[in-house]
DNA sequence: TGGCTATTTGGCAATATAACCAAGTAGCTA
DNA sequence: TAGCTACTTGGTTATATTGCCAAATAGCCA
């Protein structure tokens, strides 16, 4: 019952939600595909940790990423999980 | 901007529901509002293991609780937290 | 009051997460 | 090929989460 794949995935995918950082990317996403490095410029962190964050999200299903040249570009496949925050905001 | 408010509340909600057991209590709490003891019957787990999730839920704003003679009752106070579950598996 | 049931809280050990730095890889461009 | 940029991966340390047991609390009922 609890161990269904329902829950399982779930919880991925809850748990690649649970962090502000990856939430702020999921937002940034949500408006247009962007490489790491434009991630960065928003983010106080360094390059490393966001690249770990995205393979988080990226595990999760939540975006998928192309190379193009050089660059790494991430764009979200979920858009859905965004209607979730002003489900949640209107609670509060 | 990545430390505002919207994203502080909403990681706090995510991580509560970032557990299989938690998420299994909300299912069940949708359905109508049970108590501890009732949670447990269908939770292979000690109850003060479930009695740390479900204030992990109250903590988050996700259930509210009662007290009837020596039993907890606990309820779902933002059932919209349950529509997430059909936008990512039907993702899958 | 004493004992019982339902629940919460404290404490601890095991495991998971997060962030940084350093090193590695891949694709330019000179 | 050498060096540069963009990114990922490995390693380490710090911190957070989880689950159990034991003990505490609260409300019955005899």
């Amino acid at each position: 019952m609890i161990n269904d794949i329902k829950y399982v995935q779930l919880t991925k995918v809850m748990k690649a939600m649970a962090h502000p950082t990856r939430l702020f990317i999921l937002d940034m996403l949500n408006e247009k595909e962007h490489c790491v490095c434009e991630l960065q410029e928003q983010i106080n962190a360094d390059m490393s940790t966001i690249s770990k964050h995205l393979s988080v999200l990226r595990n999760a299903g939540l975006v998928d990423s192309r190379k193009v040249n050089n660059q790494v570009f991430y764009r979200l496949l979920c858009p859905c999980v965004l209607d979730f925050y002003t489900c949640i905001i209107k609670q509060k």
